[in-house]
RNA sequence: GGGCGAUUAGCUCAGCUGGUUAGAGCACCUCGUUUACACCGAGGGGGUCGUAGGUUCGAAUCCUACAUCGCCCACCA
């Protein structure tokens, strides 16, 4: 006998609960030969970051993965950590130091890392305390940051590999440029954003040509036609003298297939420097290049009078200028695509730069015998099902990234990251590449100077599946935990992160990072609108909503209506309405422990002994089958019908029916228990506190967290009784249906009579239940007898309930219930009959179909006649 | 331009390999302090499953076209 408070107040328990677990130690496995292992690296979040909607979906569904297979009996890893993130850690600080005027450059490259490592010390303990809010039971003693030493030397190590392999080049290539950051981005870090912007058409030389960019021609080193089109066709390979602002400039014509007939004139002008479709044509044709814009986006010196303007400045003088000489033939309007820096929105500036680049092309991989690229290899891996993505429409996604990838240029211009493991010999020309810094250079000499650039963080993060376990040494943790088992996150950083994981880790492992990808959706308002902190009122702070609901109800909420990789709306009444479920376990469990003993909690369940009614076997029967079912939803990546089995489970039929009859002297309470602790453990996984928190009141030795998983149980399976407990509760619904179509104050208590046929005994023994919940006075139940007369009839199976409601029963009122009644069988009667009568139906359809719809047949036809029967003395 | 997805009750969504008289939660209506819970209980209304064809004994489920909405990728001067 025990008695908890009223309602779950969420907050008052979740951060002690949080507490015993971590200092138990369970969320650390133990390297346990005779158990697999299940491990799932945490995408880490940014070190600048505080807990939104994405961090919480995201630990949500991994915590249920890894608290499922914690239970299932595997070492379960899940590694938690933080991502430097270089470019946004580094504009957020920025962005800080010029509130108070100041610069990078202001301060050096050491003294502003200094600021940098303040910064992120700070905010990464903000996300280790709302991870842990979230109740993720990830392993603490094994957390990681992408600038550890041990991951720098992962990076430094990888990095000298590739090199070693000519995997990793310097080239001088066009990289896409943001002048604010100062830095390359990757094509995947570029944004574009629709905008009307001016097209200038120009007269230029013997062509006519086009452009968005009036101040490229001064880079111009060609005029690009199609070789199909015929206006062209003498001019080809020719080389022109072009008359422009700057005086003339020599052009030479090339022909080349990008170039389409039908737009324009059909003829382009080349700046191989300051565009990608023109820098390709440059290669392809061997053109000379002409660099004209600079690093902070200004016209360099060999642009005479327009030298040191920024380029929307030299753009309107140059407009000018033209139009002056007559060179401009006309300008339009034209819609068109800006690439923007996918940071901080400022235009991006193509130009050609001395880079680092992974060669993704080029053969690499020895597989018997055999070359593989980099690129080829991570298709491979998808392809042939070592990896599978949930849900699988990722795959052709994943194909055509991959297929149509760049090499990608891993060199970064910003301070804060790791920096690039190349010194130059300032006395000869050697490169030195090396994992430790060089004492000196080959050549003899000391005179070394580091790159100054730093590696694109996903070049880190691409290792983190195995860095993390302490590659490249041959650790323990690293045979024992890689592969992972589940890479969990939102679909939209499937290019960014994943493609690299899959990339670097066949490369440095020769296997996968993880068995399975699974993606989920993003997070949207109730209009499906993208959630953000600019529109507060439909923007959902993850952190209030724990204060309010507390985090089992927001897990819920990210979890049951979503599947993998569709977007799910969020929105508040959603969380409340898991809280009120939430409130609902807690008040079983308040119910369970009034009513059972401390003798009761200790008493083992055995079927033989303390299974004693109908209902006993029917709750135990429908537990097994939701066992059943919810473990397999597991296990196919199904959380959202597993945590609505769960759901219905305990709301519909454990509250609703089980408890409901338990209630007075038929109450069994190791019955009750047996089921209460196993609902909790199939729920422990969804909602982690509540239920931890009613397993402390339960007497177990464990904690809910260690205890295994549910198994299904044959032996716990009665059909029959289950049967029998649906005619039960079909009779209870509907006499209180008629009571309330009769207005019957539930105060009231009514009489019956029941002729139960081969029933009357289970409910002679039911009669307890029966008279409570339907609120019936009296009840005469017989085989069979006489039709009553001022009374409503109900039929239940061949159950004949008669409720003598005497002057309150309406003949008319009667007449049309049956009748309405009437017609829905007669339809279902008729729909059933032309099935039946169907020969091909009975030719195809599986026997087991045909059995039943046979039975249901009959069963409606015996309804029918008792319907008939009764609308006759009406 | 290429690809992907969505369209089911007023709202948010389930419905896994085709066989239910189409489900849930919220909202709505009626009634209700009964040995847990008003963060509750009981009862109820509400859908020709986007449209048009097709395959099949049988389609919300498979195929085709169309419509509307959304996303991703590419990009042209």
């Amino acid at each position: 006998m025990k008695e908890i408070e009223k309602a779950y107040e969420a907050k008052k328990y979740e951060d002690d609960i949080y507490e015993k677990w971590e200092n138990s130690g369970v969320f650390t496995p133990k390297i346990d030969e005779k158990k697999e292992s299940f491990t799932v690296s945490m995408p880490p979040p940014n070190a600048t970051g505080t807990l939104h909607l994405g961090h919480a979906t995201m630990l949500a569904i991994e915590d249920i993965m890894v608290r499922y297979k914690r239970m299932q009996g595997l070492s379960a890893l899940w590694l938690p950590g933080t991502d430097h993130a270089g470019i946004a850690t580094q504009n957020r600080v920025e962005k800080n130091l010029l509130e108070k005027g100041i610069t990078r450059h202001d301060l050096g490259r050491e003294k502003f890392l200094d600021e940098v490592y303040k910064f992120v010390e700070g905010s990464r303990n903000t996300i280790r305390k709302q991870i842990r809010k979230m109740g993720a039971s990830c392993d603490w003693t094994r957390e990681r940051y992408t600038l550890d030493e041990g991951l720098s030397k992962a990076v430094r190590e990888i990095f000298v590999r590739m090199y070693n392999d000519d995997l990793i080049y310097r080239g001088n290539r066009i990289v896409n440029w943001c002048p604010r950051c100062s830095s390359t981005l990757a094509d995947d870090e570029v944004d574009y954003k629709d905008k009307i912007e001016k097209l200038y058409w120009i007269k230029y030389g013997p062509f006519s040509v086009a452009t968005t960019r009036p101040e490229t021609i001064l880079g111009d080193t060609a005029v690009a036609v199609n070789p199909k089109d015929k206006r062209y066709k003498e001019m080809i390979g020719k080389k022109y003298m072009i008359p422009g602002v700057l005086g003339d400039f020599e052009i030479q014509v090339v022909a080349d297939e990008a170039v389409d007939i039908e737009f324009g004139t059909g003829a382009i002008k080349v700046t191989p420097a300051h565009s990608f479709a023109d820098f390709e044509i440059a290669q392809r044709n061997n053109l000379p290049m002409k660099s004209v814009i600079d690093e902070s986006g200004k016209m360099k010196e060999n642009c005479g009078k327009y030298a040191g303007m920024t380029t929307l400045e030299c753009r309107e003088e140059i407009v000018k200028d033209m139009e002056k000489m007559g060179f401009l033939e006309k300008v339009e309007d034209f819609n068109h695509n800006l690439s923007v820096c996918y940071r901080c929105k400022t235009t991006v500036e193509p130009l050609v730069s001395r880079q680092w680049f992974i060669a993704v092309d080029k053969p690499a991989i020895e597989e018997n015998g055999k070359k593989k690229s980099l690129k080829e290899k991570a298709i491979e891996v998808v392809k042939n099902g070592d990896i599978e993505i949930v849900p699988e429409k990722f795959n052709k996604t994943y194909f055509h990234w991959m297929e149509n990838l760049h090499d990608w240029c891993i060199s970064r211009q910003i301070w804060f990251g790791h920096q690039i493991p190349v010194w130059y010999c300032m006395d000869c020309e050697e490169l030195n590449v090396a994992t430790e810094t060089p004492e000196k250079c080959k050549c003899g000499s000391h005179n070394l100077k580091q790159d100054e650039d730093t590696l694109d963080t996903w070049f880190s993060s691409g290792l983190w599946t195995f860095s993390t376990l302490g590659w490249p040494e041959k650790t323990k943790d690293l045979e024992y935990f890689h592969p992972t088992g589940v890479l969990e996150t939102g679909y939209d950083i499937l290019f960014f992160w994943i493609a690299r994981m899959i990339i670097m880790t066949t490369y440095a492992m020769h296997e996968v990072p993880f068995k399975n990808v699974y993606l989920h959706g993003l997070i949207r308002t109730r209009d499906g609108k993208k959630m953000s902190k600019s529109s507060p009122e439909t923007c959902i702070d993850p952190l209030d909503m724990i204060e309010q609901y507390g985090t089992d109800a927001l897990r819920l909420s990210f979890v049951i209506g979503g599947t993998p990789g569709n977007d799910l709306r969020l929105y508040e009444e959603k969380i409340a309405g898991y809280r009120n479920f939430v409130n609902k376990i807690w008040n079983a469990s308040r119910f369970s422990l009034m009513n059972v003993s401390d003798e009761d909690l200790a008493t083992e369940f055995d079927p033989k002994k303390h299974i004693i009614s109908r209902a006993d076997k029917w709750i135990l029967t429908k537990l097994q089958y939701l066992i059943k079912d919810v473990t397999d939803d597991m296990e196919n990546f199904r959380y959202s019908e597993a945590g609505m089995k769960n759901y219905n489970f305990t709301w519909c039929e454990l509250c609703d029916w089980y408890v409901e009859i338990s209630k007075g002297k038929h109450l069994n309470p190791v019955v009750l228990i047996y089921v209460l602790k196993n609902i909790l453990k199939l729920l422990h996984p969804f909602v982690p506190f509540v239920t931890e928190v009613l397993w402390s009141n339960l007497n177990e030795k464990k904690m809910l967290i260690e205890e295994s998983w549910p198994k299904f149980n044959k032996d716990l399976l009665f059909d029959k009784e289950v049967e029998e407990m649906e005619i039960l509760h079909q009779i209870i619904s509907d006499i209180r249906s008629v009571r309330a179509q009769y207005s019957v104050e539930p105060a009231k208590k009514i009489m019956a009579v029941i002729y139960a046929g081969k029933y009357t005994k289970f409910l002679e023994e039911k009669i307890e239940p029966l008279k409570r919940m339907a609120r019936i006075e009296n009840i005469d139940i017989m085989e069979k007898g006489e039709k009553i007369e001022k009374a409503v009839c109900i039929f239940v199976s061949d159950i004949e309930i008669y409720l003598p409601l005497n002057e309150l029963v309406d003949t008319e009122k009667e007449k049309s219930r049956l009748n309405k009644e009437k017609e829905n069988l007669e339809n279902f009667k008729k729909s059933l009959s032309a099935k039946l009568d169907n020969k091909s139906f009975v030719g195809n359809a599986p026997k087991e179909l045909i059995e039943n719809e046979k039975k249901r047949l009959a069963e409606t036809e015996k309804s029918l006649e008792q319907i008939n029967s009764q609308l006759a003395d009406l």
